[in-house]
Parts: structure tokens; C-alpha cells; sequence
DNA sequence: GTCTATAGTCCGATAGAC
DNA sequence: GTCTATCGGACTATAGAC
């Protein structure tokens, strides 16, 4: 095949979000999915670990860009700043993909399996936040919070920006998140 | 004498707690869980919907309890405190199941499909702090992040608390937890 | 690429409690 | 009779093993 083609992890994954959005995702078969990306189910599994992780990034790109801004940001700045800064990175990084997230999350709304899925990414990129800001000095308990706090932010932000159709752009989404923690503690 | 023994779901609960000790979550079968058990694999599924659910409390006292001490919070209290006290609250609930919770919680730190399903369990008890804060007349988007804070304050307190020999009681570690989210703001 | 174990569903049958 | 709990067997799809 052409160079110019997507790969047979793309092509699956393409299938898949349009099969869950036409019949459901429990009515989905992967021999539904491989047979539209022209692959045999073996190969799906090839890819994928299972059905669900076909909806998810294997690059884990979203969770290299938020530890990496957390890693770079000013040596002096607060935990909550850090992480505040860094999620807002994540969000410039997905702002052009707004069409494509939101058939996603419809899909992962619609299914308790693949809410589970999403969950476990999150609470994974939480790990990897509280690890980056450990790193940078900040004390265990406080980088957990800080860490969790800031998945937090992000998930609100992010959802608003799915499903609001008036919401502003996704970095001003979690900007906004962040602000209505802020305001808790004042 | 009846047919069957009482207790088919809690002898259930119990012989799968122990096997997924024994052996692993993995290495468990249904059909091993309900021959401990003393009932069939048919029997099993009527009383949970899948084989991670049976370490999950199905009457949901755990978020009862959280719900309604938001409910019963002053009305005057601000959202953070409300839920803090909530939580705490719940602390008190499970403080004298430290063991059954130490069991339970090594069973799904060692298995990927577990930590899913209780990560999606504490994003339904975030789901309802956030109504019941929203029901005291706090705005959507701040009993969302409430909620959300609340349950992250909760989760790390328990982690101590169930990890840590030397900790003091739940409701001190979700105290501490509580303070250490403050002083993030500060 | 084929084979197989297991999860999970659906049908109905049966037996006790009220 | 109705309600609830158990059991039996057949069935599909996932996911891993070979």
C-alpha cells in the first residue's frame, strides 16, 4: 500500500470510532472493526490490547507534553502554578482537534467500559504528574494533590470545551477550571 | 432448612477476595470463586454483573454516607468544607475495616482491570458529591471541581491510611490531605 | 493463522417463603 | 398465586495460547 495511506493501527482506529458512533460500542464487534479497516481480527489485536484501547493514544503523546511542561516550568513557581501552566499546555496541544475529541468522548460518554478506560489514562497521567513534580522538589503528599488536583482541572476544562458549543478555546477551558479551584480556597 | 444456604452474595464477596489473594485476579476463574462458594457460576453472575464487581459494596453505604453529610452540612459552609467534613465523615464509616480494606485494596493495586473499576467508582461518588453540593445552591462549576477536589482528598487519605502502618485513623489522613490541598493555594 | 478458555447473556425450570 | 433465589444448558465474543 501507498505511503499516503494510514497504517492498519490508524485505519482500525478510524473504524472503530465510527462503529461505536453508528451501532454503540457493546454492538460492535472486532471483527466489525478489523473487516471495515480491511485487516482480519487477528491483526486488530495486534495492535490493540484489547477493544477498548482503540479509542486511546499509543504515542501517550498528551501525557510526554504535560510532563515535559512540568519538568521545564520557572524553578520558583508553586506546585498548583506548575501544573496549572502545564495542563493549559495540554490544551493548546489538543485545541485543533476539536471535531475529532468530541466524537470521541460521545463514544466513551455512551459506555461505562470505555468511562473506566479514560479514568484509568487520567489517573495515569496523574501518576506521571506527581512524579514530574517530585522531582522538582516538591514533597511527596503535596505532589500527589497538586497531581491530582490538576487532572481534575483539566477533565472539568476539557469537558466543557466538548460540550458547550459556546465554551472558548480549550486552554481558556482549564484556565477557567483552574481559576474556579482557586476560588474554593480564598 | 431451605435449599440453599443463606448468604450466597457475601460468601461470594469472601471467596473471591481470598482467591484473588491466593492466586491473582487473573488466575481466578468465576467458576472457582462460586465452587468456593458453594454455588454455581450461574449463580454467581445473578448476584454481580461481572467479576470485578464482587469486591465492590453494592449497597453503596460508602457514598450514602458522603451524600448525605453534604446534605446535613451548615448552610452556610463553604463548598470545601463541606465536602472535607464529608469525606471525613466517610473516614469514620470505614475506620474499623482497616484490615478487610487493606486486603481488598492490595487485590486491585496488583490488577490493571480493578484499579479501573474503582476509579470508576470514585468518579460516580465525585458525580454525586457534585449534585448534592449543586442541590445546597453552589454553582455547577464550582461543585464540580469541589466534588472532584473532595474525592481526590479522600482517595489520598486512603492510600496512607491503608499503606502506611503507621498512620493515624482515616478521617486524620483525609484531615491531612484535606490541609495539604489548602496549603496548595496558599 | 488456528484453536481454546473464559466472561458474560439468554432461555427456561425448580423450589421455598409469603 | 406471587416473589425471590437457585440451577442447567446453550450461546457469542473477547482475548490469549500455540
Amino acid at each position: 500500500m501507498g505511503r499516503w495511506e494510514p497504517g492498519a493501527a490508524g485505519r482500525l482506529a478510524q473504524a472503530a470510532l465510527e462503529l461505536y458512533a453508528e451501532r454503540g460500542y457493546e454492538q460492535t464487534t472486532v471483527l466489525d472493526i478489523a473487516e471495515r479497516a480491511g485487516v482480519t481480527e487477528r491483526t486488530f489485536f495486534r495492535h490493540f490490547a484489547d477493544k477498548r484501547e482503540v479509542l486511546f493514544d499509543r504515542s501517550n503523546a498528551l501525557q510526554e507534553t504535560v510532563v515535559a511542561a512540568v519538568a521545564a516550568a520557572p524553578p520558583d513557581l508553586p506546585p498548583l502554578e506548575v501544573v496549572g501552566a502545564a495542563m493549559e499546555r495540554a490544551g493548546v496541544f489538543l485545541e485543533d482537534r476539536r471535531e475529532f475529541a468530541r466524537k470521541r468522548a460521545a463514544a466513551i460518554a455512551a459506555n461505562p467500559s470505555l468511562q473506566e478506560r479514560e479514568l484509568f489514562k487520567m489517573a495515569t497521567l496523574g501518576s506521571a504528574v506527581a512524579t514530574a513534580l517530585h522531582a522538582r522538589g516538591v514533597s511527596s503528599p503535596a505532589a500527589a494533590i497538586a497531581a491530582e488536583a490538576g487532572v481534575a482541572v483539566f477533565r472539568l476544562g476539557f469537558e466543557r470545551w466538548v460540550s458547550n458549543d459556546d465554551a472558548p478555546d480549550l486552554p481558556a477551558c482549564i484556565r477557567d477550571s483552574l481559576a474556579a479551584l482557586r476560588a474554593l480556597t480564598a
